[in-house]
DNA sequence: TTGAAAGCGCTAACAG
DNA sequence: CTGTTAGCGCTTTCAA
């Protein structure tokens, strides 16, 4: 119905006396051509509305400008600041992005991958939940850029909470906390495993005992829910793995008659949330943006001739204590 | 680095002592194919890791089995919903879905439609911004669906709030109150207007007396600040654009000493934050992705060569009523 | 600095 | 039912 012919470089070279190949050049490699001629093509091609065609280009050079992006959980707040970086990114290098959402489940990412391989020139993993193997498989035959997964032997790019972890156990023990709990999410999250094992070290460099309790669906009730385990673990600082997680365990203790921070202090992770709860969340704000990024960045390095090593970018997140954590309750 | 050469249809076609056009037919229209020959062509083809090339494909048919997706704002959640089923409705058509977030700027997102166009067989317009000529210009060239614009002679899926708006009006008034406020989000949001206006009328009808306020940005610290506009106009319930600003608007209450729902009932749309707010937030539940779906779904339909006219969806939200809303003060 | 010519991998008539 | 033959629109040697 619609059938709009759009011009091609010929009806274009036609139109200015000159042969294709001038026109094709004034695109791809305008310093081999007068900047007089380069200008008078391009005008022109606005003017009539000649947009190069991407499939034919892509034919010859076998370069797509298209770059894939999976990530398991699009409606999960943690992604669409790299997403939309990323996207950003990739069009500032001409780069279009394709999109698709897992689900966090491997087998659909892997099947997704399979789709998207013959078609993009790239692509970008957030929070994968494929096995090693599997990822290093796909990244000998495509261009690959992990965001929070890291795997020797692939360029990856990870947002860490590690050391605003640290600070913040510390924090707690100079706040007199002497008991902690820490929260989990999702379990086949690298970040989850990270987190857990970093905030389990620190508090037992500071002889602080820890209980490890879990919300796996990574959901506001579920924070909720555990909020009790919390109390009954006799804990009066919990760490949750994401601020979701945290919002809900807020809410389980206000509506168990506990106030925070007075009574138990809550720190979340992402800080997705700023200040939209009550008290406003204590959080470590990651820097999503720059590894959106950085990961396209990555991906556009890693796709040249170079043969450096494989990069493993580390953004380390910050610390922000708002209302939900302070001094441990007197006894 | 990577260089990994595909297979192609020569290849393969050698390989099996066949024409090429046969193997292109296994894939295109098996139905025109010995069964026989489609299966061993097929099993040839995955053997050696055969698939075929989409831009070889796209540039002789002109279908690229990419459709755009433009959204002013990803980090909405509104928009994930919408997003993801358009993506999986996609895949499931055979489709990639690339993206792009326009930053609510018409410009931006003008720019975005023409670097697209060349490369997508279609397109699906969300809370776009354009002004309607651009629109009907855009949709002239390249098939094009609207998600909550409203222009005649384009396919649109609408979802609305109108009827359950006027419920909740009418709700209001059985629950005794006399004066409402409307607190606007951004002036450039068709469902913006659309929901103002639906608001204003059913209060109008019912001699209920209300206030326009707005929330331009649509953020929760806005929300929490109109919350005293709200007051020194009297109201006794309030009607958000969206939920961001409902529990914005519930946290300013609660700040200045009110409670809701006793002092001041607040309700939301777009019911994005289900229970996450304490009291849990009545609000409007809209069935963005049947949006999704339906958007892409009536994009396919429209891109074949029917006649049939433009279609136009209206998906009815329902009211639902949570902890933020009841009866009127006693005064 | 520009032009001419040869395909990239595939599909779509048209034959057979 | 299958093969042959032209290109789709563009980039890229190779000459001029």
């Amino acid at each position: 119905m619609n059938r709009y012919k759009a011009p091609t470089i010929v009806q274009l070279a036609k139109l200015l006396g000159v042969a294709p190949s001038t026109v094709s050049r004034a695109f791809t490699d305008p310093g081999k051509l007068l900047p007089e001629t380069v200008d008078r093509v391009r005008r022109k091609a606005s003017e009539i509305g000649y947009v190069p065609n991407n499939h034919a280009r892509a034919l010859i050079t076998g370069r797509s400008s298209i770059v894939g992006l999976i990530v398991p959980d699009i409606a999960n707040p943690f992604f669409p600041p790299i997403l939309r970086q990323a996207q950003r990114t990739a069009e500032e290098q001409g780069l279009s992005l394709i999109l698709a959402d897992s689900d966090g489940d491997p087998e659909r990412e892997l099947q997704l991958v399979g789709r998207m391989t013959p078609q993009v020139e790239g692509l970008v993993l957030a929070a994968s939940r494929l096995p090693e193997k599997s990822l290093v498989t796909i990244a000998e035959r495509l261009p690959t850029v992990l965001v929070n997964r890291d795997v020797e032997g692939i360029p990856r790019v990870l947002v860490s909470a590690d050391e605003a972890l640290d600070l913040a156990v510390a924090t707690f023990v100079r706040d007199g906390h002497r008991s902690l709990a820490y929260v989990g999410g999702p379990p086949e999250s690298w970040s989850n495993a990270q987190r857990a094992s970093r905030v389990e070290r620190s508090a037992r460099e500071h002889g602080l005992p820890m209980a490890r309790l879990e919300a796996p669906g990574g959901t506001y009730s579920e924070g909720f829910d555990v909020a009790r385990a919390v109390t009954s673990a006799g804990a009066t600082a919990v760490i949750a793995f994401d601020d979701v997680i945290a919002h809900g365990l807020i809410s389980g203790f206000q509506a168990a008659g506990l106030s925070v921070p007075h009574d138990v202090s809550v720190l979340g992770c992402d800080d997705t949330l700023s200040t939209t709860t009550y008290p406003p969340l204590s959080s470590i704000s990651l820097d999503l943006r720059g590894a959106g990024r950085l990961a396209v960045e990555t991906l556009r390095a890693s796709a040249g001739p170079s043969a450096a090593a494989p990069a493993r970018f580390e953004l380390e997140g910050k610390l922000v204590l708002r209302g939900s954590t302070g001094r441990a309750p007197e006894r």
